[in-house]
RNA sequence: GGCCCGUUGGUGAAACGGUUAACACACAUGCCUUUCACGCAUGCAUUUAUGGGUUCAAAUCCCGUACGGGUCACCA
């Protein structure tokens, strides 16, 4: 028997050959230096920051050399498959921008001439090149049980030498001819290795993007290649689909470092150009003073679902990946205000080989800095959509009130040194609530400061609605009423003048402000009092402290 | 246990053999100010996990140690 007939007895049913896919999927026509890449992800109905960041660099470095960047879905474990797992990550990366060229659009559509984009499609192609391999000689059926392979585990631990399915321990590896044609004819279950050409005791350099050269030990193991329900193993299906989508950079996590000799070897012995590969460290968490993996089970900030939740602005998650990405950014983009993130190309030689720590201040701080310089309209827009999804009564408020919402936005913002507050979306309704008579009515606890004496303060409420409240002022004239009002009840009108002789005044004109503000807000911090009053309008603001006061002198 | 990778302040990090170890976030204090925020100013690593070595000179090069991470599946 030959390797032909061996190939032919093992999968009698693959018809197509090597050539006609070689053929099927010719080379991109595209620019040298353009990076083909891809998202590859199992159907999980998800994607967590890790992931996120991953496709993010990915499409980034595609996107900078007019390249094309594709999702591929690997799911030739059908154990880890979940319902509508496909679309969930999908709707992942449509909501964090990160839009494909090619691959899965939908649970079962796809784009792209490279297709199938879902591995579980490709079986045909797969077994073909195991057939393939088997031909040649390179690839061989393995009997072995996994008790049977878990004894030499335990062998291998004992005489303390490496683990795994090698050399003396390659058992089927030696196997005749006959001894295989018995076995299958006796239907036992079998699954396809391919025959390692390399020695333990060579020493192979692979050269990665962002660690640069590493060294190894050549891989001598021979991997399982086809699993017993003819599904290819990860290490196999990346060769092929890599080989025959042409991607020419492979960016994926580090976890994957280890199995690069191997990869590399696969790749010759199949006489497929191997890609460039780079690899990403992971995000990482702080808890307890250690530093871990983040964790989609423990870590609620894993899942990049929170950031729409919590109303994070896309282009702030994204300007926090890429200054984790690149360590370089920050600086570029502190010098490049008015400059875009498409302008900046990303770099592999700028990629912390070391794993960062994922840190929600910063990225609270790079939403608020974003969301400061947005014109109130766009924060009305975004503010509308987040509410939409997950606070529908806010969202009939801001509805209901669009014009007024977008004036309360614009208190202090559209100028050179804008407000800063807003750091998401989900944050917003609980620093403007008092706007809406709706949200206010109920109201019973004021944050009154140094003047907490209801009867006092009713007074001063009095006599400003009576002396000088008016709603035409213009910002100067409210002001100088403002300290009108304190010299008349003993108050400094400036705070200098409070300072330098404190023991003259009961207090300055901060504090009868302070005062007019929680009357009227309930808070002791808000924006600007005097637009804040000029928004609420007249027959509001006499309303709100005509309550008050009714409220503590009956 | 074998093999690989990493380690600069609370965090992200710059410095790729040569002056006081950038910058940003966070934190603290002060100024400004009708509150807050903004802004401004100042402070925050006597030292680059650690021990040796090479060198006139080391965070930077070499070796050991510790710690952290990854991997060693018919999972990806």
């Amino acid at each position: 028997m030959t390797n032909k007939d061996l190939a032919d007895l093992l999968l009698p049913n693959v018809s197509s050959d090597v050539e006609y896919y070689e053929k099927k999927y010719p080379k991109r026509n595209l620019d040298k230096k353009a990076i083909v890449t891809r998202f590859a992800p199992s159907p999980t109905g998800f994607v967590h920051m890790g992931s996120l960041f991953a496709s993010f660099v990915e499409r980034k470095a595609a996107k900078d050399t007019n390249g094309v960047f594709y999702l591929r879905i690997e799911d030739t474990d059908q154990k880890r498959k979940v319902e509508n797992g496909v679309s969930g990550i999908i709707n992942d990366l449509h909501n964090f921008d990160i839009d494909i060229d090619e691959g899965m659009i939908s649970e079962t559509e796809e784009i792209g001439a490279y297709g199938p984009y879902i591995q579980s499609k490709r079986k045909e192609i797969y077994q073909t090149y195991v057939k393939h391999l088997i031909e040649q000689g390179l690839a061989y059926p393995c009997f072995c049980s996994h008790e049977q392979i878990e004894e030499t585990r335990q062998i291998q631990e004992k005489r303390k030498q490496r683990i795994g399915y090698y050399g003396r321990y390659a058992k089927c590896r030696r196997l005749t001819m006959d001894e295989i044609a018995e076995k299958v004819k006796n239907g036992e279950p079998y699954i396809i290795r391919f025959k390692s050409p390399g020695s333990f005791d060579n020493k192979i350099k692979v050269h990665d993007l962002i660690r640069g050269d590493i060294e190894f030990p050549e891989n001598d193991i021979d991997d399982v290649i086809m699993k017993s329900d003819g599904l290819p193993t990860y290490h196999f299906a990346h060769v092929i689909d890599d080989h025959l989508m042409h991607t020419t950079h492979v960016i994926r996590g580090d976890e994957w470092v280890s199995s690069l000799p191997k990869h590399i070897q696969m790749f010759k012995m199949m006489g497929f150009e191997p890609p460039k590969y780079a690899h990403l460290s992971p995000i990482m968490k702080e808890e307890d003073g250690k530093k871990r993996k983040l964790s989609k089970r423990k870590d609620p900030e894993a899942a990049v679902s929170f950031y729409h939740e919590k109303g994070i602005p896309v282009a702030a998650v994204k300007l926090y990946l890429m200054t984790i990405a690149n360590t370089n950014f920050e600086q570029w983009y502190d010098a490049n205000k008015d400059k875009k993130l498409d302008d900046f190309k990303f770099d592999f030689k700028k990629v912390s080989a070391s794993g960062a720590l994922f840190d929600v201040d910063k990225l609270y701080n790079i939403s608020k800095n974003y969301i400061s310089y947005l014109k109130a309209e766009e924060v009305y827009d975004s503010l509308l959509e987040w509410a939409n999804d997950y606070d529908g009564e806010f969202a009939k408020l801001l509805v209901k009130y669009k014009q007024y919402c977008i004036n309360v936005f614009n208190i202090e913002r559209e100028q050179k040194k804008p407000r800063k507050d807003y750091a998401c979306y989900s944050m917003i309704k609980s620093q403007i609530w008092y706007m809406f008579d709706e949200l206010y009515d109920n109201v019973e606890h004021y944050e009154f400061q140094k003047i907490s004496d209801p009867e006092q303060i009713s007074q001063i409420l009095d006599l400003y609605i009576n002396k000088y409240y008016s709603e035409d002022d213009d910002k100067e004239t409210w002001f100088s009423k403002m300290k009108e009002l304190a010299s008349d009840l003993g108050y400094a009108k400036e705070v200098k003048e409070y300072k330098n002789n404190p023991d003259a005044y009961k207090g300055h004109v901060g504090d009868i402000s302070m005062v007019l503000r929680v009357a009227l807000t309930s808070k002791s911090t808000t924006p600007d009092l005097y637009e804040i009053m000029k928004l609420l309008g007249s027959k509001r603001v006499i309303q709100r402290y005509n309550k008050f006061i009714k409220g503590n002198l009956s």
